[in-house]
DNA sequence: GGATTTTTGTAACGCAATGTTGCGGCGGCC
DNA sequence: GGCCGCCGCAACATTGCGTTACAAAAATCC
């Protein structure tokens, strides 16, 4: 994502539609709309996005229908927007694959803000699809493979991580020498907030340092920050 | 189905059938409706219809006992309507011929999600998946062949696999370096929506492993996501 | 068309991964 | 130096998955 991100805009109403897009332009976005599913259909298949803001109510196919046919081929973020007054929408728009979603008639800013947040939250994951990053990150010799979820030591031997100690890793690996609250980690590996005195991430870890730090009582690769989180603190090469 | 789909809709409450009928024909299909079994076989016999949406509680032969019958013979698709609770949820899991099933009270516009997803099941050529052209696909050595459906070895020797499983590793190939849900792995394979405690993706993975799998304790080709499901991690070469 | 074989789905059990809790230690602050 | 709060980690609880055994359904064979 080199380049600002790429949003496609899905609403039959002509006003909704000019006013999110000048609103998203003017904060930097590259933006395009589609007044239904096949014009929605279309533009994806034209150009790349990051990104689709998606009407529950179109004519023709509706935007659950079109969400569920989206998520069956790719991993393209959907914000859903829906009428006021269905609360089930939401379980609806979730359960369908959505990954977030507003009531109408909504602050612009609001949408913003989770726009935001879903893009953060799909991190470096690439735009839409089939061929998924083929990213690997290398670091003091070590090799971390997020397609093949492997992780290879300096002398080449497979680390048997579990899901989550790879996944706490591979966020390290995309954000290294910055400051990771636990906030944060918890956000990009498990895509949940953190419940009151949350510790899964502090035990996670400390299983994970276990496993790749030389010395664990000594951490260099990932280090504390007292009251800010932790730290990854190697040079990261991506490929 | 150039013009707009026709649905039965069969319940023995008429303020049910009457919203159901308003709500979709608002939504641009068409509709007949039918209060028991035998106005349903009776309006099957008089027109051509796309769906069926069948209440599971009827007066006289019941919803599943219909539903049998239906798949006798012919492929018209069936969402099942059933009351929540009771012993329901096993009578689904173990009879169910519909493509797809819904819990009252539901949500008119989940219903309308639904009901477009199996047409467009439905419409999709009968071989699920893609369309398929003469494609093969080749990774770390391996053969798959949807046409003749066969699976060869790097060794060049021809793995017999059951159509199940051929069906669950090719979904994989199409879909390389990608978590896929259970969820999605039976709308890949099946066509079909999930039962409660669906398992039956689980099952079929573990004998595909054993066949595929250099070792099938360690599983390298096709990796477990806890949480999120299963994900394919060769490159795959499609030509 | 019925019997046999093969495939697929369901249930149950055990294990491994993850989350939670609590204690002890260490560091920072006054 | 003593107190307080943050963090490491062991121990326990919970959850999700792999696997097996069995049952139902489908395919195959006479």
């Amino acid at each position: 994502m080199s380049r600002s991100p790429h949003i496609l805009v899905v609403d039959d109403d002509r006003e909704i539609r000019d006013l999110v897009a000048r609103f998203l332009t003017k904060h930097g976005y590259r933006v395009d709309t589609a007044a239904d599913g096949r014009a929605m259909m279309q533009a994806l298949g034209q150009g790349r996005f990051d990104l689709v803001v998606l009407d529950l109510m179109l004519p023709g196919e509706d935007g659950l229908s079109l969400c569920r046919r989206l998520r069956a081929d790719s991993t393209l973020p959907v914000i859903m927007l829906t009428a006021i007054g269905e609360e089930t929408d939401r379980i609806i728009g979730l359960e369908m694959g959505a990954d977030d979603y507003l009531a109408k008639p909504f602050n612009p800013r609001e949408l913003l803000a989770r726009i935001k947040a879903v893009l953060r939250r799909a991190g470096a994951a690439p735009g839409h699809g089939e061929p998924a990053a083929n990213e690997v990150f290398r670091f003091d010799g070590w090799r971390l493979d997020p397609a093949r979820r492997e992780l290879r030591s300096p002398d080449d031997v497979l680390v048997p991580l579990t899901g989550g100690e790879f996944d706490l890793l591979a966020a390290f690996a995309r954000h290294p020498k910055r400051v990771l609250s636990r906030e944060q980690l918890l956000d990009l590996t498990r895509g949940r907030a953190a419940v009151p005195f949350d510790r899964s991430i502090d035990v996670q870890l400390s299983r994970l340092r276990r496993k790749i730090e030389a010395d664990p009582r000594e951490p260099a690769m990932i280090k504390t920050v007292r009251g800010g989180g932790y730290i990854f603190t190697r040079d990261v090469e991506r490929r």
